[in-house]
RNA sequence: CGGGGCGUAGCGCAGCCUGGUUAGCGCGCCUGCCUUGGGAGCAGGAGGUCGGAGGUUCGAAUCCUCUCGCCCCGACCA
């Protein structure tokens, strides 16, 4: 390939849509250009690591026992509403009509059309196990496209199904699959972490999340700093502080807190910190108005309240100043659990504090010295809480960090969910009609690149992996005018080509540091330059992008140590 | 969906507040000369319904109304 016929449109600066960095270098190096609000066109470039994405996890998955099919992309509505998600799915589903007004929908994922097609085809025991992939488009409509490839409306992604004859059987799968994920993005070159994952709406026992650790991302993740437990925010458990030592318990005594509202401004008027006062934010359940109870420097973490409630976070919300003094009497900022007629839900580190603050259910007055099981008992107790940097691992006892990621991997244990809802099911070896064990595991294809990027870059633009770069090697002919030297770097390319190499030859009629700026730009593992030193000493430059380091070797010698450096990328 | 910002040449921007000749600048692009190891230089040139519609005015890129698009924060995100 050479560069003066690819479409590689460079750019000198940063578009001004652009924010993130892999955003920035994508539109840069001419890898993407957009054509609406998330959604884009991927050039020569940016298809070409795409598509060495693709290759591995082909290759992965492959080796895993999945098969690869492709499924449509345009969906009926009835499948939809068989699982029931044509209500529950929201206006992320991207609802059009046909010509005869039969309502579809563009695929975001593939669970319905999955398990028609299971249950249409698979009626024995004797053809499961089966596993499922495809490699596909995919259409979100979401609220807020952002950071170019990170979070796109329409994306290319994997999806893979899972179908098993038992719950053991499917749990066997989901580790073949964990281990597979393991495999693609150490393959890709990436840091990553798989944490655990709440399951929570989808149902089923277990999840992971494939997790790129950069700065940029969008989740926040807990991993503890010595052993391996890593979580996601809404899954992290960490260490509940110490049973309290023997304590006098005081009297409650209540206190003035003229205008005192917030935690900072109570603790601040009391000489006390957060740790030693209890917040009570007061949530709408359903209609329900419900007391939570947390420590001072304490966060909610709305899935775990959830979760110990038994309902899904879309139905709860925080209530309003109005909602709050209608349910309790008191204005925000003096509730307290003491007195309160409304369900309370307690954090379970609330157990470990004594002699704390709470509000008085009056205005204007909090009360000290207050116990929880002496002086209130809530409903339910529990972690319900956000996990912070300042506690401990819940499996080792050592520091927790909490880090950026993105999510570039997502694997479920379904279970019977759909098999159920759609009836899909098979004969067992008993002859008695079982619902299909389901998995389900995705792969953010096009997300991937844009987080290697986030993960590899300079100053200077693009340094992906080797392994998902878009050719292994930029030839630059620093002189198209001269004889001597074209004919080496066209020499250089033929041999490299035979010997199946990718490279793209910059034989553009540019001057060198143009030549230089772009390779560096758009970052493919080795850049092979013919230039001056050729013509004057008989030596070409071969320089590695990762890290800078090169080699000034005879011509003769070209070839083959590009071979050698790029085999022991490889190894 | 709530809050904020921005739409002027392919890209990055100025001009708008305070309306008034042919609407500017840098980069890129085209032609020629020159130059050739880190985005050179000189000369010439092409390229704009100032996002769109309506209004105010003798006159609108500039003021007003509506509308579309894009970006950021938040909500949301199997």
């Amino acid at each position: 390939m050479r560069f003066s016929q690819l479409l590689i449109p460079t750019l000198k600066e940063d578009p001004s849509e652009a924010e993130v960095i892999s955003h920035k270098l994508l539109l840069r190096a001419g890898y993407i250009r957009k054509l609406s609000s998330g959604s884009y066109t991927y050039l020569p470039l940016g298809l070409a690591a795409i598509r060495k994405v693709e290759k591995i996890v082909r290759e992965e998955m492959n080796a895993a026992g999945a098969q690869e099919i492709l499924m449509p992309m345009v969906q009926p509505a009835d499948l939809w509403q068989e699982s029931g998600r044509w209500q529950v799915y929201g206006k992320e589903l991207l609802r059009v009509k046909d010509r005869h007004n039969r309502d579809f929908c563009l695929g975001p994922t593939h669970e319905e059309v999955i398990t028609d097609l299971a249950r249409k085809n698979i009626h024995s025991y004797k053809q499961l196990p089966l596993n499922l992939y495809q490699i596909q488009t995919k259409y979100r409509d979401e609220a807020r496209p952002r950071f170019g490839l990170m979070r796109g409306r329409e994306f290319i992604m994997k999806d893979g199904y899972s179908f098993d004859a038992s719950d053991q059987g499917a749990n066997e799968t989901y580790e073949k699959m964990k281990y597979a994920y393991h495999r693609i993005f150490s393959r890709c070159g990436l840091r990553f972490r798989a944490v655990d994952a709440d399951s929570g709406a989808i149902g089923g026992s277990f999840s992971h999340e494939f997790m790129v650790l950069a700065d940029t991302g969008e989740d926040t993740i807990v991993i503890c700093k010595s052993c391996s437990y890593a979580a996601n925010m809404e899954k992290a458990a960490c260490r509940q502080s110490p049973p309290p030592e023997d304590i006098r318990l005081e009297e409650i005594k209540k206190i003035e807190t003229p205008g005192k509202r917030k935690v900072q401004v109570v603790c601040d008027f009391l000489q006390i910190t957060p740790a030693e006062l209890v917040k009570t934010l007061v949530y709408i359940v359903n209609g329900e108005t419900i007391a939570v109870l947390l420590r001072g420097d304490h966060e909610v973490e709305e899935v775990k309240l959830a979760n110990i409630l038994g309902v899904s976070d879309e139905e709860l919300r925080l209530a309003d100043d109005k909602e709050i003094f209608d349910a309790t009497g008191t204005p925000s900022g003096y509730l307290g659990p003491i007195g309160l007629q409304i369900r309370t839900v307690a954090d379970q580190e609330i157990a470990a504090l004594r002699n704390f603050t709470v509000g008085a259910n009056d205005k204007n007055f909090h009360l000290q010295g207050v116990n929880m099981g002496r002086d209130f008992s809530p409903t339910l107790t529990g972690d319900i809480r956000k996990v912070t940097d300042r506690d401990h691992c819940l499996l080792c006892g050592s520091e927790l960090e909490l880090t950026k990621g993105i999510e570039v991997g997502h694997i479920f244990k379904l279970g019977t969910k759909y098999s159920l809802a759609m009836k899909a099911t098979f004969l067992d070896d008993q002859g008695a009609e079982t619902p299909f064990v389901m998995g389900c595991y995705g792969i953010g294809v096009s997300r991937v690149v844009a987080a290697a990027i986030e993960q590899h870059h300079d100053k200077d633009g693009i340094k992906l992996p080797a392994a998902i770069a878009p050719v292994q090697a930029l030839l630059l002919n620093l002189s198209p005018q001269d004889e001597e030297i074209t004919r080496a770097a066209e020499d250089i390319y033929q041999e490299l080509r035979s010997k199946n190499i990718e490279v793209i030859l910059d034989d553009r009629d540019e001057r060198p540091g143009s030549k230089f700026k772009d390779a560096d730009l758009i970052g493919m593992p080795l850049r092979i330059t013919v230039g001056k030193s050729f013509s004057q000493q008989g030596l070409i430059e071969i320089r590695q992008r990762a890290d800078g380091q090169t080699f000034t070797i005879p011509l003769p010698e070209t070839v083959a140590t590009v071979m050698e450096l790029i085999a022991k990328t490889e190894a």
